[in-house]
DNA sequence: ATCATATACATCGAAATTTGATATAGTTCC
DNA sequence: GGAACTATATCAAATTTCGATGTATATGAT
């Protein structure tokens, strides 16, 4: 059984993520909106906090960032029922479209990549997919 | 033997993403001076013109980024023997010591969550290395 | 050789983004 | 009801990025 090498498993994911990222920029958004627009889309409707607490923003920058999103029509607001402070932010169906529509790219772009492997290094794939998926998840448990 | 979901791949490694790229920043340098110093510690010396066309700026942008890069001492530029006109740009020891702390950083996030699979789970993960690795080098050999 | 054209990079001013400090409004707990 | 805390907003300054354009070097056709 192979031993798994942690060094090496990290910088191959490095140098992957560098063709998975980054992609051609959409509508003047920048990285910051994306990963706003994407962290919103996996997680339902977040107040301000939450949100910062994935992003690499300060406070206020999120604030104006938000402010600049919901202008263009890609996220709303509205005020949360429970705590008169805090409002509920989501998407739009516009800004999940762009979301969506950068996912089909990177399906794209990868599935032409995994034609190009033999069905044995499919299958190796394959089975990895619920070990990624398990990882993420045991990171999100320890950090809720 | 599994079949490959590519939009689920796709899925799941974006998700993954999410706690695998963001970390704390170090030093004021924002996404895209990371990604320079990056690209530079995989490439060796590269010019300019051959920075632009791994990053998501433009040439100006660019410039004055590498600039500022040099002034901090993480990177630096001397005339390329060949050509008159263009510099060749490499990382100094500090620029490469803080992509090396990034990934030591990574190295140890993975580690810990690694520890809490099953000897079966990283095993899986150890065989998809090498798959992952060849999915990069396909994708570099398409875009030259 | 010479001139036209292309390439590599720099410079400049404007627009957009991010930040730190601070303000405001709502909430909780005693 | 008031102190302490939390969520978000505002504002000016610093940083980043961009589009347009300039300068120097290189290349290719004549």
């Amino acid at each position: 059984m192979t031993e798994l090498d942690v060094d090496r498993l990290t910088t191959v994911i490095e140098d992957f993520n560098t063709i998975f990222i980054r992609l051609p920029g959409v509508r003047r958004l920048n990285f910051s909106a994306l990963s706003v627009l994407h962290t919103l889309d996996r997680g339902g409707p977040l107040r301000l906090t939450d949100l910062l607490a994935t992003e690499q923003l300060k406070q206020p920058a999120l604030t104006s960032l938000v402010a600049k999103l919901e202008q263009d029509g890609l996220l709303e607001r509205r005020a949360d029922p429970t705590d008169g402070r805090a409002s509920l932010i989501s998407l739009t169906a516009a800004g999940a479209e762009i979301v969506s529509s950068r996912h089909a790219h990177r399906v794209g772009k990868l599935a032409h990549l995994v034609d190009q492997l033999t069905p044995d290094e499919r299958a190796v794939l394959a089975n990895s997919v619920d070990v990624l998926h398990r990882l993420t998840q045991i990171s999100r448990e320890e950090t809720p």
